[in-house]
RNA sequence: GGCCCGGUGGUCAAGCGGUUAAGACACCGCCCUUUCACGGCGGUAACACGGGUUCGAUUCCCGUCCGGGUCACCA
């Protein structure tokens, strides 16, 4: 017998991963992982109409990104194959004809018309299908079966009693059987639903943990009446708490795309790191024994612990995630960050060869978001216009007066350079001040100003000049001092 | 509406009968400083409410309130 820890993710290729999917996929891989188990990638595609072309290439995408490499799936096969609920469409209806043979299922023939007026008829929010099929005679089965109605199958839910059943998270729960639905199994098409394949899946491939989020909490008990049925051994159920959203009147409900960027691709295309995205949503519904917060795949693997997820659902927090991101971005070397930011540094400088490495570690320390890249290094592209009174700073000691001759005592002992590197800009600069006897913000402040033509950039002044390079430096400068000077 | 679940600062979240109720993000202040940021230091801020149980409840029980989920030929 294999006692091994099997999970599964089973998404439906309906577009883009959404964080809350994402989240699920990451515990089931951990919980596998940690506990030496086997993670195994399933897709649910019984829904041929809400079936999305190049969605699963989006899931192993996603998975691969997020490294949560599976070890049985549809694109690496695998003893339990196959691994996608369509191509495993004849294997359902055996146990479902079996589950009629033994009174816990039957046909059902109404119309979607009878059903949807039995809905519209009825104020009761949930009053579901009124069973008429149930009662249905073997004689009158044959004869519709033969005359070829489309049919249905569904549960025969018990009338009375309850189920209970037990959860790794949320503890003991019971349910009145009267509020069960005789839920569909077989659909018309012939494709299984959800809560049938589900079932038939997670037993046939040896899932011995159900992991998946906690709005599955309520249909739970009519899957348990399913394994009871078959005679199967009820795997050990773990229901993640929902991951939620703030909604602009300051409700919140269920993570959805009105609350923004929520899928995974969204995150990553918007300059999130898939480390940072997977860090911190592994932080959402889970808490290690520590208080640490930094944690690599690998050290989620060896922290990880079931009774450290908790039954209450969580906002997601922007701030927060992007701190992570701020947190992986500064714990690059230069040399990766520049290579990560380098679509976003061509984004903003088109023509210009700087050297990269340079603008790369005057920015590492103040990108929190990649995204935000482009808008603070545009300057060195071209220079924005601006108003002079820019060079006025109060901390600086600048005013518009003092300004022209600092900038013009700059410009000399630069252009006096015999190199032009950053210490000998920096050096340069620190002894004008201190021959002038001002403050180095005095003679700094419109230096920067010049070079960049903004009160706020990324470095100071010695390392805009280095990156500009002494002919555009100069340049700038003087246009900058031009005016100063020109009448007021 | 029925049923199910939840309720510690604005957010994430420790706690699991006795604590000055951690920590992180965000926010505020100070320091560092050639702007901003980084970094350092400090600060504001929480046990939803009412009953029990107990020598003692944030922790256990009940009720109320609030929030969420679910009631499909979607998953």
């Amino acid at each position: 017998m294999s006692d091994k820890i099997r999970t599964r993710f089973a998404p439906s290729p309906t577009g883009f991963m959404h964080v809350g999917n994402l989240r699920t996929a990451l515990y089931e891989y951990l919980i596998a992982k940690s506990l030496g188990g086997t993670f195994v990638l399933r897709i649910e595609d019984t829904d041929q109409e809400r079936k999305v072309e190049g969605a699963v290439d989006i899931i192993y995408h996603t998975l691969k990104q997020a490294k949560l490499i599976h070890d049985e799936g549809p694109d690496i096969g695998g003893e339990y194959g196959p691994y996608v609920q369509s191509e495993r469409k004849e294997m359902y209806m055996p146990y479902a004809k079996q589950l009629i043979e033994n009174d816990k299922a039957y046909y059902c023939f109404c119309t979607k018309e009878r059903l949807d007026s039995l809905r519209e008829n009825s104020d009761d929010l949930g009053a579901g299908y009124d069973r008429h099929c149930r009662g249905l005679s073997k004689e009158e089965i044959q004869q519709q079966l033969d005359s070829g109605t489309p049919y249905v199958i569904r549960q025969k839910m018990p009338l009375e009693g309850t189920t209970t059943f037990e959860d790794a998270v949320f503890g003991t729960i019971s349910v009145d059987n009267s509020e069960l639905q005789d839920q569909i199994l077989i659909k018309a098409d012939g494709y299984p639903t959800y809560n049938f394949a589900n079932v038939i899946d997670d037993h046939t491939m040896d899932i011995t943990h159900v992991v998946r989020g906690s709005e599955y909490l309520s249909s739970t008990p009519k899957y348990n009446l399913l394994y009871e049925s078959f005679g199967w051994e009820i795997p050990t159920y773990i229901h993640l708490p929902l991951i939620m959203g703030k909604n602009d009147d300051g409700s919140i409900s269920k993570l959805s795309k009105r609350h923004g960027a929520t899928s995974f691709e969204d995150l990553v295309s918007k300059g999130y790191l898939p480390e940072a995205i997977i860090n911190y949503i592994a932080l959402l519904g889970w808490a290690p024994k520590d208080n640490r917060e930094i944690f690599t795949i690998e050290e989620l693997i060896e922290n990880f612990s079931i009774d450290g997820i908790s039954k209450s659902p969580a906002v997601f927090d922007y701030d927060k995630l992007e701190w992570f991101n701020a947190e992986y971005i500064k714990a690059m070397t230069v040399e990766q960050f520049a290579e990560t930011a380098m679509p976003y540094f061509k984004k903003a400088v088109t023509t210009k060869e700087l050297d990269w490495i340079k603008v790369a570690s005057i920015l590492q320390q103040r990108t929190t978001v990649l995204s935000q890249i482009p808008e603070k290094i545009e300057f060195f592209e071209t220079q924005p216009e601006y108003e002079k009174d820019l060079f006025v700073n109060k901390k600086s000691k600048t005013t518009l007066e003092n300004s022209a001759p600092m900038l013009s005592a700059a410009i000399n002992a630069l252009d006096a350079l015999p190199e032009w590197t950053h210490d000998s800009i920096h050096d340069c600069l620190i002894d004008l001040a201190k021959s002038l006897e001002v403050k180095n913000g005095t003679v700094m402040w419109p230096v920067r100003i010049a070079a960049s033509g903004m009160t706020v950039t990324p470095g100071g002044a010695v390392e805009i000049l280095d990156i500009l390079g002494k002919e555009e430096s100069m340049l700038r400068l003087k246009k900058g001092l031009d005016k100063l000077t020109e009448n007021s």
